[in-house]
DNA sequence: TTGTTATTGAAATTTAATCTCAATTGCAAT
DNA sequence: ATTGCAATTGAGATTAAATTTCAATAACAA
């Protein structure tokens, strides 16, 4: 069993819940995915293979995904969520454009250390974070000359 | 005119809007509050005054006042949007706990230093920004042991 | 004043997410 | 195996936020 399958499974056992078929289907099908994905898609693309799961089946592990710490929601313009799996997957995060919506990867060692720092402070426990930057892109700031 | 007001303005003019008697008065509304806050209290605030301005205005407005960096969205768990104004707030990131829900605030400097540095790396002009760090709070690390 | 164009409100619509509930399934105890 | 309990599922109803539509109105420049 993958290891994303065992966490997964030690995190659902912990809590009384069950590691059903659909449930490991979700869980695959989200981390065949290497990219931000959102609840349709894995409704797509699971049905795509026969796969007859419903979407409150899909919402409600998304959640316990989330949860768990195996996925981690990642907030893009839309007003609608979007997701991308933790394990196996390089962090970063985002510059966002607020005229253009152009979305910037980024990744900063020092920040990551300085936040680890916080968390120590408050004897917080992270288990993932996101940092959006929201601003005017290179191309965009010419026009934005109202400040 | 009030600091916020001729900003707006200004950007409103710049992009061929008007700056109409209800979209100042959703603006000094927002900026009455000196705390987060959703799009229904904007609503329920102004009617209490007798401002009979409809929903639909006031999500367009905030739309633009979050384009003209006056106003930023702030995410809290909920599914709807939260926001705070900017000028003359201080800024502030947030600690989530997935357990319990609590939220924490916090800021430190050194961050936003380098989240300035990053951009400058990309030549991308920052209006604001959004730092959550998820995870387990003091009191809730103690059920958490499955990772 | 006039004409053009943006803006507004009210209601309809869209969309995401949640909830309900009966049928089913997993699983531990027997 | 069998049984019984509790968790899980799917389908559809429901909730709630946000957006769109469109006719009436208002702002503003000429």
């Amino acid at each position: 069993m993958r290891a994303e399958e065992k966490k997964f499974e030690k995190y659902l056992r912990l809590c009384g819940l069950r590691f059903t078929p659909e449930r490991r289907l979700i869980l695959r099908e989200a981390f065949s995915i290497h990219d931000h994905f959102e609840v349709d898609d894995l409704f797509v693309r699971l049905h795509q293979k026969d796969c007859r799961i419903s979407r409150a089946t899909i919402y409600r592990t998304l959640d316990l995904l989330v949860k768990s710490g195996l996925l981690r929601e990642v907030i893009s313009g839309e007003r609608h969520s979007h997701y991308e799996h933790i394990l196996g997957h390089r962090h970063h995060d985002h510059l966002l454009c607020l005229k253009c919506g152009k979305v910037i990867e980024f990744s900063n060692n020092r920040i990551e250390e300085l936040q680890k720092r916080v968390c120590e402070d408050y004897g917080f426990k992270p288990e993932n974070h996101r940092l959006q930057i929201i601003g005017y892109c290179n191309r965009c700031q010419l026009d934005q000359g109202f400040t």
